[in-house]
DNA sequence: ACGGTATATGCAAACGTTTGCATACAGGAG
DNA sequence: CTCCTGTATGCAAACGTTTGCATATACCGT
């Protein structure tokens, strides 16, 4: 079907071998080549629009040049923004990035990585699937570069790992709330069985300590979050503020107050964990906790790059500061400020 | 530093050579292979863990079992949408796909066009970002299979391509303000500069014709429909109803209505072409024009895997038929039905 | 006994790169 | 006139596959 300009071609028109051309193309010392058959040379790659074929220098030992990312859930902006900071970091070394949604199945995700060992990338950022840790031990085997991502890896240890500082969001959230005076609290949060990110919901009890607080736990979307923050404040209708614990919740959540005719920041204070872009508004924006999910796939990226290069990474284990942004969406009933 | 098993190892620990090792783990035909040793082969096999190296197969002329596509917006929903069908028609049968968000740059959409050529893909699936059509043209010189979606490729023709039905998108959705009574209408629209996205606001004109229509152009985000649409209304707040042409400026545009104060669907009709899973709801739901986004991936995909595998793809051009969905946001003010 | 065919396996070339080694011709020092 | 060093280039092996060709044995019909 398709054809390609091999070094040959260029060699012939270029009227020397390809050995020669490979030296011009990249640039590599260690050997003389004439200013003349230089420019002949990058002159007929120019003209026959020669472009480098990575599979086959790759068995030469080269990199790949290929990246692969694991993701649970493709509509979830916080892996997207780790996706996208990612990308930038391996872009402009000319990597590629195949970012692959294992949708949180553990089978879907042991195939992936099998395919992306196919494609032998040169590394791999992975977000584990929920009870699809040993999916990874193969990458382990064959001595690829891993960087993992949110959740930990069960039942392994000595791996790379950048997380959100889950217990720092929730304490934070937590003591925003208890700041303004609230002491009756509803917290819809996500019994996902992961330890790590569960202790979200511990920060923001030992933040809130002495508060009434009402725990519900939610599906993973915006559907469950809607269904479960109704139940909550029907049940709950004591509570003077609503916290969500994870971003997709409070997309759909959010929506009950308007359906119930509360307004928020007066007749509710809602606040939560996660970067609600969905609610953009000019100025009546949500109070949350920012994860930096930007920077944990910068650094996630960063420390991968590291590895491939052979560089020498000190830490195993990256904790990410999370940043409370005050919004108008809580309201101070007889707080300390 | 990762060490992969090869087919040497592979044959010399079943005692065979690489040639056999290959036909049996790719289940070849014309060739004979006993039982015995064909098991051998395949126990040897699993017991190494050997994966097949892609690169170097595709050397021979076998598929790269790579796929890139092209996006202009990675944040935007419709495009991973799009994403989401390509993988579940590409990943069954093996390939991998590089998604790029181009960020509707033309210098970064030829440096990534580039990058995938590097890699050798198989295909491409291609939203050409503003102004960046002439950047194919190598995908064509090089005899490269694609499919464009979305936006056409300026100044080419008899490329495969796939879209929403955009005119009929703004049609039906004027057509139900009409029906519902409504004459006096805010279109927010978005000046792209490429007809056929700027079609939809003819569509909805057609569908409209004798009503006011008032069209404001917003940016391509959230915040500016907020903004825009803020504008709009205040200007002129004899309009009955407010038409969103692009799902992203919807986004931001609602929330004007709750700062307002606007009941929607009471004080205000509103619907909008795109598909609103940021307002997910109980029982208050949007009007909306759903463009089909998970069908025009799924269609794409199909051709180009159609194409890959040399099948004879008939027609050209493939229009996605629309379907709008009728919700609570809009009031019956005295119209048809 | 002989040729034919079905079964079973090995050998080696090729794909497009990278790179170590060999070759060749200068000019300068001894 | 030789030897060395610097400059300039070609040759061929290797990476991990796929596949056409060659080889070898067994069994059958004549």
């Amino acid at each position: 079907m398709s054809r390609f300009v091999t070094l040959k071609d260029v060699a012939e028109r270029a009227g020397t071998t390809i050995g020669t051309v490979s030296y011009v193309l990249n640039d590599r010392k260690g050997r003389y080549i004439s200013q003349e058959l230089r420019a002949k040379v990058l002159a007929a790659a120019e003209e026959l629009n020669y472009i480098k074929c990575n599979g086959a220098s790759s068995l030469k030992g080269m990199d790949r040049r290929l990246i692969g990312i694991l993701i649970p859930q493709y509509e979830n902006q916080f892996f997207t923004r780790i996706c996208v900071a990612a990308e930038e970091v391996f872009a402009s070394h000319g990597y590629d990035l195949i970012i692959c949604d294992t949708f949180d199945n553990p089978e879907r995700e042991k195939g992936i990585i099998h395919r992306l060992l196919s494609q032998r990338v040169d590394g791999l950022i992975v977000t584990p699937s929920l009870k699809g840790s040993e999916n990874t031990r193969i990458v382990r085997d064959v001595g690829l570069n891993m960087v993992v991502v949110d959740r930990p890896l069960e039942g392994f240890d000595g791996y790379y790992w950048v997380t959100a500082d889950n217990y720092g969001c929730g304490y934070a959230g937590g003591m925003d709330l208890y700041r303004h005076g609230h002491r009756s609290l509803i917290y819809i949060g996500w019994a996902s069985g992961i330890s790590e990110l569960e202790s979200r919901e511990r920060g923001f009890r030992d933040a809130c300590s002495g508060c009434e607080v009402f725990t519900y736990n939610a599906g993973f979307s915006a559907k469950s979050g809607y269904e479960t923050t109704m139940r909550a404040v029907k049940e709950h209708p004591e509570a003077t503020a609503v916290f969500f614990g994870f971003n997709v919740q409070a997309q759909g959540g959010v929506n009950v107050f308007r359906d119930l005719g509360l307004r928020i920041g007066e007749d509710i204070s809602v606040s939560l964990i996660g970067s609600p872009e969905w609610s953009y508004t000019g100025n009546n924006d949500f109070t949350h906790v920012h994860m930096g999910d930007y920077e944990i796939g910068k650094k996630a990226a960063g420390i991968l790059f590291d590895l491939i290069r052979g560089k020498e990474v000190p830490s195993k284990r990256v904790i990410q500061e999370c940043t409370l942004i005050g919004g108008t969406s809580v309201k101070n009933i007889g707080g300390i400020e």
